[in-house]
This record gives C-alpha cells, sequence and structure tokens, in this order.
DNA sequence: TTGCCTGCAAAGTATTTGCATAACA
DNA sequence: TGTTATGCAAATACTTTGCAGGCAA
C-alpha cells in the first residue's frame, strides 16, 4: 500500500511542473525525473535510494543534480525533509494527508507513520509554558517492527 | 540555573572516575578534564563548545580524544548524545531528574528542557498499536525563546 | 541564441581511524 | 616497564560549491 497512490504523486508532480514555471524556472529532464521518483514515492527515500532508482531506470544524473532538485522540492512545499538521526536525511512527498509523526524501525530502517490527536494538542500548549514560540516539532518513536521481530 | 548543580557535576565525575577504575581502564588526565566539561555543564554541549571550554582553560587536548572520551562517558550511561538536526551532536548529563524532552531555540541554540507525563504516556501506547517494539523515542519543540523574542 | 542548469571534481563539515609516541598503573 | 591512551593526520560519509560546457525557452 503506497503512502501516495499513483494518481497523487502525478499530481504532486505536475504542481511542481507548474511551481517552476511560475518562478520562471526551467523545467529540465533532470529535474522532472528526480522530482517524478521522490514525489511518487511509497517510501521516505534517502538521496542514496533515489540514485540507486535512477540508475535501474537508465537515468544518469549527477549527485549535485539530485540534492539540487530537492532543495528546489523542498522549498516549493512539495516535499518535506526527514532526519532521523541516521548520518543522513530522507524526503516525502506532502501529501493532503496532513500531519504525521514517524515509527522508525532500528532494523530495517522502514518508516510508518501515525497521528495522534492527543499528542498535537499538546505540544503547543508545553510551548506556550515555557514561552517558546511553537515553529514545528518532531516527534519520533523507534523501536522494532512487526516485520523484523519475527525475523 | 544550572542543569547541573556544582555537587551533582562533581558526583558524576566521581562515578565516572569509578566507572573506569571499574572497567580496568586509566583515569587519565584527558579523560578527567573531559568528562568534567561536560558533566558539570549547565548546556547540551557541542564538541565544539567542548574543545573552546578546553582551551579557555588552557587545556591541550586533541579532538579525535574528546570524540574518544565521549563515548566511553556514553557508554557508561552517565552522559546522552542528541541530534537536534543541526548536522552535529550534543551532548548532555543524565543526572536524577529522570526523563525529559527538548525545547530548541532556532535563533540562539538554547536548549530548554520540559517533562509531560501525558507524552510519556501516550507513545508506549501508539507503538504498541503499531505492533512496534518501542526502544526509545524522541520529542522536540522548535521555536524561538522568550529572550529571542525580545530581540 | 543566451542565460541558467548540469556534471564533474574539489571543498567543506562532523566524525572516525591508523600509527608513532607518550603516559598511566 | 609494559600496555594502552593520546595526538596528529589521513580517511570517511554526507552534502555543498566552483566552473566549463550543454540545454531549455
Amino acid at each position: 500500500m503506497p503512502r501516495v497512490g499513483q494518481a497523487e504523486g502525478q499530481a504532486l508532480l505536475e504542481r511542481f511542473r507548474r511551481y517552476l514555471r511560475d518562478q520562471h524556472q526551467p523545467v529540465t529532464r533532470q529535474r522532472d525525473v528526480v522530482a517524478g521518483i521522490v514525489l511518487q514515492a511509497d517510501d521516505h527515500l534517502s538521496v542514496g535510494a533515489i540514485q540507486r532508482r535512477l540508475k535501474e531506470r537508465g537515468h544518469r544524473i549527477g549527485l549535485a543534480t539530485i540534492y539540487r532538485v530537492l532543495e528546489i522540492l523542498v522549498a516549493s512545499g512539495l516535499v518535506k525533509a526527514h532526519d532521523f538521526g541516521e548520518g543522513f536525511r530522507r524526503f516525502e512527498p506532502v501529501t493532503g494527508q496532513g500531519r504525521h509523526e514517524h515509527l522508525v524501525c532500528t532494523r530495517c530502517g522502514r518508516v510508518l507513520e501515525f497521528a495522534n490527536e492527543q499528542l498535537e494538542r499538546v505540544l503547543p500548549i508545553i510551548a506556550d509554558e515555557h514561552r517558546f514560540q511553537l515553529q514545528r516539532h518532531r516527534v519520533e518513536i523507534y523501536g522494532v517492527c512487526q516485520a523484523c521481530q519475527q525475523l
């Protein structure tokens, strides 16, 4: 079950092309291909994973270009960058499903998502109690996923 | 108001020396000095900050040694390492005050702590709902601290 | 056509490792 | 005194940047 449906991925890609045109930036083949992979991913991709998929599909795109496209994608708001403390970042398409947090498997690296109303409610209160102007938060649960427990 | 009182810092340092002796590892001057700085810190120190304090106090200790002492401190359980997504880690002495999470100021880098019972209660439930064997979690609130808001 | 994007390689940052020397027990 | 920690420098991993040439508009 993909995070982003085929159709939603296509729609996001279309929005990215539009974003580039609006910004008077060219829609290059590299940008289209990299964005296509990230925006249609059913997972939280690392740069390494993106590079691998590019190779599999026969595309020869430089590493620097991947990073530069990701920068644009994040700036466009269509992609979010995450740092799960692995020493590298991962990238996730921003779908309509709204705010969610992450469960990260420390064995296989798989990332699951969850939403919890209670959590989202309490964090602004805590920030307020400490006179913090909340900008964003990060909630991650690390553990062993069901599949890895059975090995 | 320091996180770790002078007395508590001293006690932690004493425990570190005992830990080394128990492990049949030498208590060298470098280990003692670096541990002293980290264990008595009133803040979440980066390696850069540790290095700076060492220089201020006239100690010439190699960078590699700092990292190696930190590795021992973390292994001993007296220090916790944190990754606040800044591209480097920070280190915090483990005091008796128990579990807490962090508020990180995105302007000045200051780190405040907070504890919230509701939060600690809900996270294991969420892990369970997703058949995740919980190992640890991370809750961070990023925003602008009170001092920085007034600038 | 023309300016910006791309690819390559080099640089940059945080951290780790190898090795000769020095210091602790 | 023998073992092992230290200091320096080189290596590593991820990411960013500079520059010559290629491509989108």
